[in-house]
DNA sequence: GTCTATATCGCGATAGAC
DNA sequence: GTCTATCGCGATATAGAC
């Protein structure tokens, strides 16, 4: 047995999300948080930026994955359907994680703090999708919406996913929610 | 000449807004803000809930304008032509304060923190929206992503107006704005 | 208005890993 | 030995309680 675990990030994860089920966001304290990791309070701002961030460990690397995913899509592709199939492509593997990613929802919809972390995050991948495609020859700006009609859909396919009851995947869902923003403007 | 100057919370605004310029957003302390309003920390904060909400006074009413814009427009219009108009007649007023909000913007560009407390305000402005659109029929996903669209293209209309040189309203950048995002999503 | 908790972060020391 | 993760102490500012 080592001196130290090597999940630190991972253990205070886990104790952050059943200190904040248990008390609330608000009334948890970051010495709590890493007492019940095993840790001290210092260890816990050396892991994370501040005491939000502890819920979006997962998502550091997700719009380098979308990113990727843009990247080894075929050039013939147009935009719309690029960042359509790149979607799909990123977000298969979320699929195994939905009781997790519903958990972590409902206590970021307790507290306007978490919620502002988590348009941050959106607005990250935002930034990420919109660099892919300004690398396929789109202006700025037609990146820049582009890719932020993407992220809305991402975002309600996500709801629309963890509200439904059914196993329909999360594939399917982006599917519907593409169809329906399509179809709003008309 | 009152006890109380009646204009706390603007010279609050004002002092922020030079000391940040001067300083940064984060070497500036709060009980340096009150001092240069000539006030004490304790009255910042019963104006503004955080450091941050300093430079986002004038940002409070704007969701019920929207709210009201789109209120008033004739049932008859389909949901796509209503935000649009409901968007260009909310924006009016701010032709005359670009000065004012290039400088805020500038400063909110500067740190994550503001950044983040920006996006959630767009996202109050995107809930008002929706909710205006759900009352003339939509349904609550086809209202979220209308909403999501429309305030897309007011923060990008907002920045091609802020960074263009010649004096074009924001109304006809909002109008060039839509058109793209009406392109480009082929 | 005053008082206080606690988030946040700088610094030096220490303990294992390689 | 060098590197990295952790610890312990201390300082300051935000933010909320009374």
């Amino acid at each position: 047995m080592s001196r130290w675990a090597p999940d630190a990030a991972l253990r205070l994860e886990s104790a952050a999300v059943e200190l904040f089920e248990e008390q609330g966001y608000g009334p948890t304290t970051v010495p709590q948080i890493a007492a019940r990791a095993g840790l001290t309070t210092r260890t816990f701002f050396r892991h994370f930026a501040d005491k939000r961030d502890v819920l979006f460990l997962r998502d550091r690397e997700f719009p380098d994955v979308v990113g990727a995913a843009l990247a080894g899509l075929p050039d013939a592709l147009g935009p719309g359907e690029l960042v359509e199939r790149g979607l799909a492509v990123a977000v298969a593997p979320l699929d195994h994680w939905r009781d997790s990613i519903g958990r972590r929802r409902a206590l970021i919809q307790t507290d306007d703090r978490l919620k502002e972390r988590e348009l941050l995050k959106s607005a990250r991948l935002s930034e990420a999708v919109a660099s892919a495609l300004g690398t396929r020859g789109l202006t700025p700006l037609d990146a820049r919406l582009l890719a932020a009609t993407a992220v809305a859909v991402f975002d309600a396919a996500l709801d629309e996913w963890l509200d439904s009851a059914d196993g329909t995947a999360l594939a399917d869902h982006l599917t519907t929610v593409w169809e329906r923003m399509r179809a709003v403007r008309g």
